[in-house]
RNA sequence: GCGGGAGUCGUCAAGCGGUCAAGACCUCGGAUUGUGGUUCCGAUAUGCGUGGGUUCGAAUCCCAUCUCCCGCCCCA
């Protein structure tokens, strides 16, 4: 097969029998972010470069070596790899803090990250995912949360975890870097390549490295006891503990997890998970968290915000399969003409509507019928006659002549 | 970016150095000249991811390359 005839690596067609599956995610993203008044909002999948630096962060792996980056007349621009800094690039240009708060906003779309694929991860994948602006207070974090996991519940997914976490404010957050650090100093050169880079870069990232001989050593109990440590300071603590409070009365069923960090560097105080253990390794269908900080470091007004993502790819990986859906009829004819008029009616009258395009015999136009409709409807001589049409249930077999008027109320049965 | 496995028709697959590359499903045509989903017959890979090499001979061996899968990393 010649180079132009295939997908990118990490790209997929997504195909006509599929597409059903992703129009039942997007249809119920809609229904449900709209019960709790979230507006879809779309935003240009290429912006400035600079956006996703200073919004991702440039010490994580996404900006680093992840974004697909292009130079156009002396601007470098970027695939968006994810969307909460175009969302939030958004809310500033167009004035959306004049707005009254909360200002919520979901969206759906390709992402684009230059990764080495597997099971669940693709260069382009689609995420969907909400933004709310504005609320400080731990209510939103709770409803949030809550509408994720109504959301998946609307899809049939049941067995999935949730996982949560406090990252705490800037300030607290610092302080525990700088002990977790001070603690880990003796053992720097014992720990691997990648824990040596993140002693500098992201320090709370140690925590989860699955290299043994780094594990044995965030074993010791000094360590622990730095990592078990309830470092956040007490607005925090207060914030967090009022989430969990929430969670518990809506009946949301959480496991914390301290050593969930989240890979963006945006994030502050309430972070979360949803796992699945049907994944595989790449077992997140959504991630989320708190963002307080963004607005303003992408110069807007300092606003509180919070939000998530989820991969669509992961989710529809999760639903069972969908029917594709039949044809409400399809027309029987040798007579074209007739049949492509019969056709033409009662496509506006709102069904769907296939005739044979190549005039087939009459038993191999059956044939298509039955594979593809509910109903053959049969337009033979004495039909074009009487300028009636027979009616054949397909699956159960029966079949009766009507005045072609009366068609589309015994197909609508 | 680093490890491990795999790539034969649209799909699932047999073949593992020596005729014409099994078979099944799908698709198409016919048996059936106005009635299908059952049955029967027939068609469909000068080709075995791609490019080199070894050999009298290669889908089968070797090298490179691409892609997919699994793990690491990272994340949705």
């Amino acid at each position: 097969m010649s180079e132009i005839l295939k997908v990118l690596k990490g790209t997929k067609d997504i195909l006509p029998q599929d597409v059903n599956m992703w129009h039942l995610v997007e249809q119920k993203a809609d229904e449900i972010f709209s019960k709790y008044g979230f507006k879809e909002i779309r935003t240009p999948i290429i912006e400035v470069t600079e956006l996703f630096s200073r919004g991702v962060g440039d010490t994580t792996d996404i900006v680093n070596k992840e974004m697909y980056t292009f130079e156009k007349s002396d601007r470098s621009i970027t695939l968006r790899p994810e969307n909460t800094a175009g969302v939030v690039r958004a809310y500033i240009e167009n004035g959306m803090s004049r707005l009254s708060a909360p200002v919520k906003l979901w969206y759906k779309g390709p992402m684009f990250r230059y990764e080495r694929p597997q099971a669940g991860r693709q260069r382009q994948f689609h995420q969907v995912g909400v933004e709310m602006f504005g609320i400080k207070q731990p209510t939103a974090d709770a409803e949030v949360i809550l509408m994720a996991t109504n959301f998946l519940k609307s899809l049939g997914l049941n067995d999935l975890e949730v996982e949560i976490n406090s990252l705490g404010c800037p300030k607290c957050r610092e302080e525990f870097k700088n002990r977790l650090k001070e603690v880990l100093k003796p053992y720097l050169s014992e720990l691997c390549e990648d824990c040596q880079k993140r002693y500098e870069k992201n320090p709370l990232r140690l925590l989860d490295c699955k290299v043994e001989s780094c594990k044995k050593i965030f074993e010791k109990p000094e360590i622990q006891e730095v990592v078990n440590s309830d470092f956040i300071c007490e607005e925090c603590e207060e914030h967090y503990t009022a989430v969990k409070l929430y969670l518990d009365r809506m009946g949301v069923k959480y496991i914390e997890n301290k050593q969930l960090v989240r890979g963006l560097d945006y994030y502050n105080r309430t972070v979360f998970e949803i796992k699945s253990n049907n994944l595989g390794s790449q077992n997140a269908v959504c991630g989320g968290g708190r963002y307080d900080g963004l607005v303003g470091q992408l110069g807007g007004e300092p606003t509180p915000a919070i939000g998530f993502a989820m991969g669509m790819e992961r989710l529809i990986s999760l639903i069972p399969k969908l029917e594709p859906k039949k044809l409400d009829g399809y027309i029987v004819s040798e007579h074209p003409v007739d049949a492509f008029l019969f056709a033409e009616e009662l496509r506006h009258e709102g069904l769907n509507v296939e005739f044979d395009l190549t005039t087939k015999k009459f038993s191999k136009q059956i044939e298509k019928a039955a594979k593809v409709a509910k109903y053959a409807l049969i337009l033979g001589e004495d039909e074009i006659a009487n300028h009636c049409v027979s009616i054949k249930n397909l699956e159960k077999g029966t079949q009766i002549t009507v005045d072609r008027i009366d068609c589309i109320k015994m197909l609508e049965l």
